[in-house]
DNA sequence: TGTAATTAATTGACATGTCAACTAAATGCT
DNA sequence: AGCATTTAGTTGACATGTCAATTAATTACA
């Protein structure tokens, strides 16, 4: 029998190796929850970048560079500008520069953005659950480990030939 | 010991659930491929989702309607239009008007197409030895397993409460 | 036949990601 | 002091993804 994802796909013929099988489901899955995350956060204003970058302040407890933000999610630093722009405007944090060095400028939750983050706690658990309670803690362990097995290969520069 | 992700993340707190601790490494796992895919095909003047339009048509064999590209990929139907724009713009393929059905749009590889299609397909299997490679065999059928068990709580609509 | 509903595709508006180039402030070094 | 380098962040250009709305052609059916 020819694999779900191919069919999925409507693809016609098999994938060339169990890589290009994995490396293809592994982008597939991840779109499928993306757009879950998407679809939550849109309900509160927000897209799952803009979320993360509250919840990364949410999670430090006080004010950050924006570089500091920036080395921890996935966006490019030119990106973080658009971004923090946004969610300054919308009123979900604030900037502020900092006196010491000028060049440098601090990012702070504001009183709206710890509140839409806490609106989201509960409908994130039940929405993780529902993505993929559905399996067991043993194969949850499985697919840690795999996928961090895999990332071992795809960290910045290793193996570039 | 702290999971290697939540180092890798810079997170503070360890996570909430397996659930999410999953999920989170799913998509960054998936980003990363990503990044490794588009770093491959840039070097050949095409994004990756150019890419995939252009397999799919090679995969099929013959000229497709542009909606029924649009229904093998991710892609969202408007984004279609600009994609294919962009790669007639650049030789890759040519629009045709459907005589019986002058609302249908097909869409035809050129030679140019199919020239940069065949310049990728070894680098594209080297880059998913190098990706994947250091999986064996049995992991990566476990890891297709769970990535389809996973996708089956995540298809169109499944769970919307 | 003639009008409503459907279908294929495009357009426009906006968020994001990415690159290259830039500004401004701080540092290093002579 | 004075000039080169580095660092923090922004800007501009372009590709993509997403939504809502639109155009154009076809089909359904009263």
């Amino acid at each position: 029998m020819a694999s779900r994802l191919q069919a999925e796909l409507k693809k016609k013929k098999p994938f060339d190796s169990p890589e290009q099988e994995a490396a293809l489901s592994l982008l597939r899955t991840a779109d499928l929850v993306q757009v879950r995350f998407a679809r939550l956060f849109r309900g509160h204003g927000l897209t799952p970048s803009q979320y993360n970058i509250l919840r990364i302040l949410r999670g430090e407890g006080k004010p950050l560079p924006i570089l500091e933000i920036a080395s921890r999610t996935i966006t490019v630093v030119p990106g973080i500008t658009g971004l923090i722009d946004r969610l300054e405007q919308a009123g979900f944090l604030a900037r502020k520069r900092c006196e010491k060095d000028r060049r440098v400028v601090y990012v702070e939750l504001t009183t709206k953005g710890i509140r839409v983050l806490g609106e989201l706690d509960q409908p994130l658990l039940e929405l993780h659950r529902n993505m993929l309670g559905h399996l067991s803690a043993t194969e949850l362990g499985t697919l840690i480990g795999l996928l961090e097995k895999a990332r071992s290969a795809l960290a910045e520069g290793a193996g570039d030939a």
